[in-house]
DNA sequence: TCCATAATTGTAACCGGTTACAATATACTA
DNA sequence: TAGTATATTGTAACCGGTTACAATTATGGA
């Protein structure tokens, strides 16, 4: 059977309260009986029960992330993961543990999240973007548990980190035109999505900053599939830019793959790039430059954000963006 | 503040003896009070702290994955996150959470597991087979502690499920035998995965099913990256098989890519299948025809089973094979 | 109407820790 | 050496549930 305070104070020869004391570094214990716990509990194993102490003080030292798969399509699996894995990482080194909520389609976010929260199980919570609002942004208001949103929100009073995509797409930008080229297009499938225009925003700021006219550059609306993107090439092959930033890397990849199947030389011709570095960025022919979207920092910073908050004594918000570099490939010059 | 089970006994006017009975559904209790008590848990919006719950019983209703991080790039990261979606689905069905252990390069998988089975954490634990070895297992054996291996192992008296890979392979040959070819090629970059080996195994008893001799086919060792694969198909390119299964997407999806630049049609020419439906399999060109691998069933699986370990009074071994299927695409006939 | 029996209900101990407070041991001062 | 300040230590209540056991109430038969 497991050992318990009591074992551990019986084998040593003092108090529950003494091996409680040394548990928590308590500096009104004698350096002898120090001693004494210090070897008893290496003799029994000994590690004291998180329920226990949970119970008393109301807190689990675990973090719940809530992952919504309904819309693996917008990022990747990639995504989330990285997320996790920063996450965790960041969590362990501050003893903290890793509670997962997938909230597919049909899931009720709301109740499996209320549940955790009333049953104790969480401290605190990080959630994407996506997620933070309505009736799951209510109830962790009102509940008045300590959370962070991974992505950037429009949300009163909400704390959130996120990756810096206004400064993505201008790094982007100003990359391609180092290159000497003068007209550089912006390729997306919508503008729906936050990052998507983020990042075009920085894409616009950096073509004034070196007072390039936008009206040279062609921003196309409504690639998705592999299909609509040689369309669009098709279309446009007599009037194509020197260089074009891709909204993301599914589409740069489709992208790059049409115009090499033209025989139009990369990046002689025609420059891509793209923004994380996923598995089509690297399995791109020619791989593919991007600009380097760390996620598993995002987790990271979530999870600093989160302790930070527990450690306060008022939830305050705020918010929080992270720098992005560039993986340098091929597909630039 | 958070409502406890003595406020919802002075609420109802009984007392916590009773409250208990009816959250546990005990026969001794009468309607009246049942009625009274879901009023009042009702009205107090009463959710009761596993944190007591679990302390009483030693059990927290929290199942662990173990993910070492360091091998993404032999399952790529989809595998992951599918295994955890398909086992925290199932777990929550069961009313249980999902507690997620990264185990990068540097992190010590042992101590993390052994803090969490002695701070009474987690309940059972779902672990990859490449981490049931040594220490670990070790540590999981002695702590008696229910747990589940991913992946076919090789280690006495555990329990693991996987995917039939040997069906795997036996599918995906068959599916080419049929389309009347005579010579089938089996593509890896290595035989030490245990996957491959089984795939390998499936295709061979196909062939020699179909009375096919081995010695038709080319087995190829050593293809890792797109250079050394084009090289192999340079080296290969006036012998090359009718048709080809590759050990994963990725060779595949390069193979493919090579078959494709030097002007060989697909599937006319050469047929390729590969193993599960990755990023990479619906990005080929053409899209890839592949034995799909139902990566989040086997999570489902790995719950199930823990489920009936925790259940039991015995732990007991035991393995389990799940079936597969097949996307049809574009690279074979 | 009275008593045996069954159906409910309440009391209190317990799970494994923490901590306020009281108790004891030790050191120091006069 | 007595008396007081200080350093350690132990006792017991508590966190929020569960459950054995005792106590209470209701029901039925003689």
């Amino acid at each position: 059977m497991k050992a318990t305070i009591k074992d551990v104070a019986k084998f040593a020869g003092v108090s529950v309260a003494t091996v409680s004391r040394y548990l928590n570094h308590s500096p009104l214990i004698a350096e002898a009986s120090v001693e004494k716990v210090r070897q008893a509990i290496e003799a029994l194993d000994y590690q004291p029960s998180m329920m226990a102490r949970g119970l008393l003080h109301g807190n689990s030292k675990t973090i719940a992330l809530a992952i919504d798969d309904s819309n693996t399509e917008t990022y990747g699996n990639d995504f989330f993961l990285k997320i996790q894995y920063g996450l965790e990482h960041e969590l362990t080194r501050n003893s903290y543990y890793l509670m997962i909520c997938h909230v597919g389609t049909g899931v009720d976010a709301v109740s499996t999240v209320r549940t955790l929260i009333h049953e104790n199980r969480i401290d605190g919570l990080v959630l994407l973007s996506e997620m933070a609002h309505g009736e799951l942004l209510e109830l962790l208001r009102e509940s008045q548990i300590p959370f962070v949103i991974a992505g950037r929100s429009q949300e009163e009073g909400t704390l959130w980190v996120d990756i810096d995509n206004i400064e993505a797409g201008h790094r982007a930008t100003e990359r391609l035109l180092q290159t000497g080229v003068d007209s550089v297009g912006f390729l997306t499938n919508s503008f729906d999505k936050m990052f998507v225009s983020e990042r075009f925003q920085g894409y616009c700021n950096a073509l004034e900053a070196a007072g390039i006219e936008k009206k040279d550059c062609y921003i196309s609306d409504g690639l998705v599939s592999p299909e609509q993107i040689a369309a669009y090439v098709e279309t446009h092959k007599d009037i194509l830019c020197e260089a074009y930033v891709a909204s993301d890397s599914t589409i740069a990849f489709y992208f790059l793959r049409e115009l090499y199947k033209r025989g139009i030389r990369i990046p002689e011709q025609v420059q891509v790039i793209g923004f994380d570095d996923s598995v089509l960025a690297a399995a791109a022919d020619p791989a593919m430059t991007v600009v380097e979207i760390d996620v598993t920092k995002l987790g990271v910073s979530a999870a600093k954000l989160l302790m930070k908050q527990l450690q306060a004594t008022e939830l305050r918000p705020g918010q929080s963006l992270l720098p992005v570099g560039i993986i340098e490939r091929a597909s630039t010059k």
